[in-house]
DNA sequence: GTGGTTCACTAAATCGATTTAGTAACAGAC
DNA sequence: GTCTGTTACTAAATCGATTTAGTGAACCAC
């Protein structure tokens, strides 16, 4: 980059302005000295400073995306990834690149916001993984920092949101479930501090209320597959045992698959499981996972661009809200066990111990 | 932002030079006016604006990462979360940030270092996915940019490598599966043009036949699923089927034992099978997927330091071989089946025909 | 007391673009 | 011929920091 519109100018025998008018198609310079300067600035291969565009514009060209995961966990989600690709599709059309900062420990988070406000880094954020109660909605706004939500959060906020309805998943699956016969059918929550999963949580409640089912076979856990694992055993040592488990993510299925199976239950004969996200994964599991295909990949297409109009002033202020996720039934899924029909406790289970994994 | 260095300097009473002076601790200044200026930019909230430090010193103060991927495989690697979160790892502790590109399609992958080299929008890149004869080596010479590589391309590349000895893991999985009685052990290769596709399979190569022991049972594939299993069917369906499998990657692990299972095999009882990466999912399949374990974290640190210290000039040039990744023992490997000892074709097998997955 | 040196600080140049204000040339109207 | 208006362009200001050159003042040496 040592060409400058300066070699340009003197150059092609003009002075800095033309140049610059030439360049961005503006009115002010005729018509065969406009193709001078850009056969010139084509030959010497200039290409303006996006530094020096960023000092006179106020504008840094880039979106900042703060992850806030522990470093060990961020391998195991299928979403970012996709939706970053996502994130991309829409950048690449225009001037503007993603800075990508991750927290992986508890309390960065807020010192990652900072640093990309602090020096005017990024001109808005995309929030992702919002809390019912988001700290960060007052913070991006002390900071004046322009943002999107994955999500509306409970609190008041001035940004524009880009929604799933996961509950359409949850509640597909639940009906699926209903469908073979299961009338006991548990929740694997993830953190209920996050909008997704208080969402889903919600989803399999109405759907379970709608048929007339009870809604207490509910185990909180965290998305993660230890917690998963943990969430199942509590539910499967539990007298009134379900026979099918709603998960909110692929991984605690997974996790929780296997544990049923190591302690001796058949799936889906015995228990039917159901995941969310459809990891690559999914489909190779033995059996396969029943699960729920969101689409991060154009989560991701529309947070960006949601954003980029919000920045140039024609976002109209309005959530977005993206169609419903597809249920994906594979084998995981099966009709309620014979036995369990009459849905009375104790009778023929096996008993599962809770201890050890 | 709207503080800048000239509200400073004139609420301290001082000039601008002053004020630049002070903060970056450089002399000039006195003890007791520095303390003012220090007290009467932090009661302002002024922090530098990187636009202008960046124009001023000609640094962008990010570095890049461009992941040349399709959209929809991104999710199933585990690789470039907890890469990335190394990466970030590092940065933290500087004044740096990360840009992320992807290049989804193909051919876009030029197009996305020029982009991040052109408008100087990264001081440097870090290059994953190192091919054999790597075009980028070249690319990033003609921009200027520089660089640092993940394993060290065949092309002769002037840029220091960060080099994981992954030809360790294999050689340990190989001797595993010797160790317990195979004779028949396959290799199913991630994509050749790959450093570390190539390394996996010299790996395996060097390891049967330090043992005495036929090479001739590899089938390439490309680090998919779909890929996994074809290349899976390929080898179960030779008459000297194999008696077990290394994997250069845990999805084509978890697909192509899902594709023996579901064609009447036994894990590990029939066949026996390794993976490579260590994935959260992996401890959760049925059998467990006994594979190895880098660390991507600690590959994403060392990159990021090694080009921070090649910026500021302090790196010596030379290559980091990190430390041999570990075998990690589950359900999917075991024994040889007793009726495969004697190495005989045909016998006891039954056909598996390649038709369908 | 003159010359030299250090110290603390200011004024101005600089990075590379965009933008504003200004100017020269020319055309058309009257 | 003068006035107005348009066109095509240049010169200079601007963004916000860093850095260089320069300026008084104090201090020391001889």
């Amino acid at each position: 980059m040592a060409v400058t519109i300066s070699d340009v100018a003197s150059a092609a025998g003009v002075s800095k302005g033309a140049v610059s008018l030439a360049l961005n198609g503006h009115a002010g310079v005729g018509d065969q000295t406009r193709q001078r300067i850009l056969d010139t600035a084509k030959t010497l291969g200039w290409t303006p400073s996006l530094r020096a565009k960023s000092l006179r514009s106020a504008k840094a060209y880039a979106l900042g995306l703060v992850i806030a995961r522990e470093a060990k966990l961020l391998g195991s989600d299928p979403f970012f990834p996709a939706f970053i690709a996502g994130v991309e599709t829409t950048l690449e059309k225009h001037e503007y690149t993603l800075v990508l900062t991750v927290a992986t420990e508890p309390g960065a988070e807020e010192r990652c916001y900072r640093k990309l406000a602090d020096g005017g880094r990024v001109d808005g954020v995309i929030l992702t993984d919002v809390r019912h109660d988001d700290s960060r909605i007052a913070l991006l706004r002390r900071l004046g920092l322009p943002a999107v939500t994955l999500s509306r959060p409970a609190v008041p906020s001035p940004f524009p949101a880009v929604c799933m309805d996961d509950a359409a998943g949850i509640t597909a699956a639940v009906e699926h479930l209903i469908s073979l016969g299961h009338t006991r059918i548990a929740h694997v929550g993830g953190a209920q501090v996050y909008i997704h999963g208080r969402s889903r949580r919600r989803a399999w409640e109405s759907a379970l209320s709608a048929a007339g089912l009870a809604t207490d076979l509910f185990a909180e856990a965290d998305f993660t597959a230890p917690g998963g694992v943990a969430a199942t055993a509590r539910l499967l040592a539990r007298k009134d045992r379900p026979t099918a488990i709603v998960y909110a993510n692929d991984l605690m299925a997974t996790a929780g698959q296997s544990y049923a199976q190591t302690h001796g239950l058949n799936v889906p004969a015995d228990l039917s499981i159901t995941g969310y996200d459809n990891a690559q994964f999914a489909r190779y599991l033995n059996p396969p996972l029943t699960t729920i295909a969101a689409d991060p990949l154009a989560w991701g297409r529309q947070a960006a661009a949601m954003l980029l109009a919000q920045l140039d002033g024609t976002h109209d202020g309005g959530d977005l809200v993206l169609g419903p996720p597809r249920l994906v039934l594979r084998g995981s899924t099966g009709a309620v066990p014979p036995h369990a029909v009459p849905a009375v406790a104790g009778g023929r289970y096996q008993h599962i111990s809770t201890a050890g994994t």
